[in-house]
DNA sequence: GCATGATCATGC
DNA sequence: GCATGATCATGC
């Protein structure tokens, strides 16, 4: 490959990344100005199973001809742009999906922060990227993989506009000497994640604010979801489906967007659902009505989605609490694949970064005679020192899973109809999470050959071969319920 | 009254 | 067809 391009013109860099598309990535070692074992090496290197994050690397190196570097400045400092090479999936159901948060830069402890967002470095390296996203397809190896996608990209100006709040909650934590008590799921677009294989590793002192409290190692990203709407709307150019909740950027001079949206559901307190339903025209008692009537008092009109909460990864969520102030319901997350979460790092399962990088929007009725009363909402995300309790229970389920479960018919006392008791550990075990069915019928295949239920669809195999019901994490309602504002339940 | 396994039912 | 919000049934 003869290595031609202006490094001063993002467009004329963009270009010759565009001859990447439709190339793997053994195209770009197989091109590259070293010998054959190199080549043959870096290959077999790169489709090790624990290989990380390098794939970027080879483009840097081999494609553009420049040597990784982490410096503060943009790889291409005269252009003003990054270059990040970064995967795409396709869903089941067909969507795009980003395969991962975009990082950008560690977040310095050991340093004054930078006040003016605007003239940080981490905006000079968020400002203008060059995107290179490649398809990953977890049944190839890592090198057949192909690079599809060729794009530059600055977040445009109401995104902007959030990032910098984003930014400014993440410093002024750091400047506050409370940089342990950073999670992914604080802010919106910009999130702080976590850096490193894992907490014991990547723990480290607060040098500059707080020397005698350690906090883990944490860097700037966009967030996963951030980078999912990035990729459908400015890589594949798909017409935007969700209405916004802001008008206009406006509406940020005042208040932050968490304070806005609040206000907006708070405005509507002490309204019963029956009349909700009226003024906003809502006359179904579908399982949608609850999460529709918050949307009609964000004032999204048509969807029960909106644009910011998709890129923010905010969820909806209607709290009932009963009379007696018991919330009957618990908050479920995707069903688990048995086999992957077996032998998993917590910081590298689907339930971490979904919990983590998560936050849920709480639109709370209290139940009143036969009406159900607004009581407002609470715009909230799981603190970093409950994560480490979800990953406590989460580990012990684990470990139940890696010995075999056990798996028991029990009968009921007249004998007609029976369950399957298992040894997970019970909901009360956890503060914060457990583990329950969740499938539209049971399914096992018990070992001895004996298969209960006839949907095998509904079941997950088990390390061992055998089969179980799919199982779903759950926040528990009692910590949640104990999580909202004292305001909230009364 | 709650825990736990099980299932319903809507909407994409 | 499937994910997921919602709810049920049994037993303590």
């Amino acid at each position: 490959m003869n290595i031609n391009y202006d490094e001063r013109d993002p467009v004329s860099i963009k270009k010759y990344g565009e001859k990447l598309i439709g190339s793997t990535f053994t195209d770009v070692i197989r091109e590259a100005e070293i010998s054959y074992e190199l080549k043959q090496e870096t290959v077999e290197k790169v489709n090790k199973p624990g290989y990380k994050g390098g794939v970027g690397h080879l483009i840097e190196k081999y494609h553009f001809g420049y040597e990784l570097n982490s410096n503060q400045e943009a790889d291409f400092p005269e252009a003003g742009v990054e270059l990040k090479v970064t995967p795409y999936e396709i869903g089941k159901r067909g969507g795009y999906s980003a395969g991962e948060r975009l990082v950008i830069s560690m977040i310095s402890y050991e340093k004054p922060v930078e006040k003016d967002f605007y003239l940080s470095h981490l905006h000079n390296k968020l400002n203008l990227s060059l995107l290179i996203h490649y398809l990953r397809n977890r049944s190839l190896p890592r090198t057949a993989y192909p690079i599809d996608y060729v794009t530059l990209f600055s977040p445009p100006e109401e995104d902007m506009k959030i990032i910098e709040q984003d930014y400014e909650k993440i410093i002024s934590k750091v400047k506050d000497g409370r940089a342990h008590e950073l999670s992914e799921g604080d802010t919106m677009y910009l999130g702080a994640c976590t850096k490193g294989s894992n907490a014991e590793k990547s723990t480290v002192p607060q040098k500059y604010y707080a020397q005698e409290l350690k906090a883990r190692k944490r860097a700037f990203c966009f967030k996963q979801s951030y980078m999912t709407h990035v990729l459908n709307k400015y890589v594949l150019k798909k017409i935007d489906t969700y209405e916004s909740i802001l008008n206009d950027t406006q509406d940020l001079e005042e208040q932050s967007f968490e304070d806005l949206i609040v206000d907006r559901i708070n405005a509507h307190r002490g309204k019963t659902d029956e009349k909700l339903m009226k003024e906003f025209g809502l006359n179904s008692r579908s399982k949608r009505l609850w999460s529709s009537l918050a949307y009609r008092m964000l004032g999204v009109k048509s969807n029960n989605s909106a644009e910011e909460f998709e890129k923010a990864n905010i969820e909806v969520k209607a709290i009932r609490i009963e009379e007696n102030k018991s919330m009957r319901e618990s908050i479920s997350f995707p069903s688990i694949s048995f086999k992957e979460f077996a032998y998993q790092e917590w910081e590298e399962s689907d339930f971490f970064n979904d919990l983590s990088s998560k936050r849920y929007l709480f639109v709370v009725f209290k139940k009143k005679g036969d009406k159900y009363v607004l009581k407002g909402s609470q715009l909230w995300n799981i603190s970093n020192e409950d994560l480490e309790s979800a990953r406590d229970g989460w580990m012990k389920i684990q470990e139940v899973v890696r010995q075999g479960i056990h798996l028991e018919k029990k009968h009921s006392k007249n004998g007609k109809t029976f369950s399957i008791e298992n040894n997970f550990p019970e909901k009360s075990a956890n503060r914060v999470i457990h583990i329950r069915p969740h499938a539209s019928k049971r399914y096992y295949e018990l070992g001895d050959g004996e298969i209960i239920g006839k949907d095998r669809k509904c079941g997950d195999e088990l390390p061992d071969g055998r089969v179980m019901t799919k199982q779903s994490f759950w926040l528990n309602n009692t910590y949640i319920l104990n999580q909202l504002d004292d305001d909230l339940k009364e």
